[in-house]
DNA sequence: GTCTATATGTAGATAGAC
DNA sequence: GTCTATCTACATATAGAC
């Protein structure tokens, strides 16, 4: 509700989404985030209570930053197979990003169920708002497993950039993508 | 070469393994390790210089286990295509693991590749090993684009665990898993 | 609201007695 | 070879001046 300290506190936001990412979670420090935005450890407190709380807003911000992106590909055309093919050519264009450092959700998820479970569940949220608007581009399609193929979709965008990310191979990218757009092109095809 | 202290080394290793699967590697501690094995703390400097080295030695173990499994495949069969289904159902056997988890070499590599790059090179020859071993069965079966079908395999492996961590799904394991066998048996047939 | 100084805990790593 | 005591660095978190 306040008016000054909110730009401070969505910098601190951005430089941890950021530094979650590139470096982890448990891996990123106080330190880190202030040398990142240029504002004391001690003035963190004044925002959050926690480390976990920074988290909590990360991933918030981190589900508006995905609402948007699934509403601008509803924006764009009626029909599920394109709405979905729009998608992931929005994926597509973080490849660099995937090959250094992985998937942010699905890596995140990874080290997150490793630790805290009330954290992992947080995490676990972005990956439930994703598989729901896959499944329902699926049930707009007429198709009756929907749920299964949304499953099916994720998996492979996971499987293809824990591969990217270990690989560091461009060129698989590439034509894994091809392979899932076909695949969008295909499915529920009679 | 000692004849002593060679049960308290591999003791130190095995609890690593296990720790740096279920906790991950930076989240596991010296104290972790030494109350998983009674073995105090200050002892693991007579085996390992740091906390690298017990890592390395932890990936040396993965590696031979690895090679154990994939020789035992190739024992059972001279027919690619069902060492490759051997293959597949020894990985199932983990499911329960997987969910709670993850793959213990994926997540790994996952966290690694946030890190020291020394490290991540390291977790990334289990991989190699994998891939290549792979990759020989395809060939065994005259398949021409046998590097890409083995990236293609281990992504959908990839995928799956992925997934199966994120959403504790036993049936989405299950029938993933027989999609896996039937990709395997139709691919490369007329 | 902002910043410094500091409390408290724990990490990896070392020294040296036995 | 084994164990205890300890060093140094850095983590999250707090207190309080400004």
């Amino acid at each position: 509700m306040g008016t000054k300290g909110d730009g401070n506190r969505q910098r601190i936001v951005d430089a941890a989404d950021n530094l979650f990412y590139r470096r982890g979670y448990n891996q990123t420090s106080f330190q880190d985030i202030s040398e990142a935005t240029g504002i004391p450890r001690g003035n963190f407190y004044y925002y959050f209570k926690t480390k976990d709380e920074i988290l909590d807003a990360v991933l918030n911000t981190r589900v508006e930053q995905l609402t948007g992106i699934l509403n601008r590909c509803e924006n764009q055309t009626q029909n599920g197979r394109e709405r979905l093919l729009l998608f992931s050519n929005m994926l597509e264009k973080n490849r660099d990003d995937v090959i250094e450092s992985g998937c942010p959700i699905g890596t995140l998820n990874s080290e997150l169920a490793k630790g805290d479970p009330a954290l992992h569940e947080k995490s676990r949220q972005v990956f439930v708002l994703l598989r729901d608007w896959i499944k329902r581009q699926f049930v707009a399609l007429g198709l009756s497993n929907a749920d299964d193929l949304a499953m099916d979709l994720l998996a492979k965008l996971q499987g293809i950039t824990v591969m990217a990310c270990v690989f560091k191979d461009v060129d698989y990218v590439k034509r894994s993508h091809q392979q899932i757009k076909d695949w969008i092109n295909e499915t529920g095809l009679t």
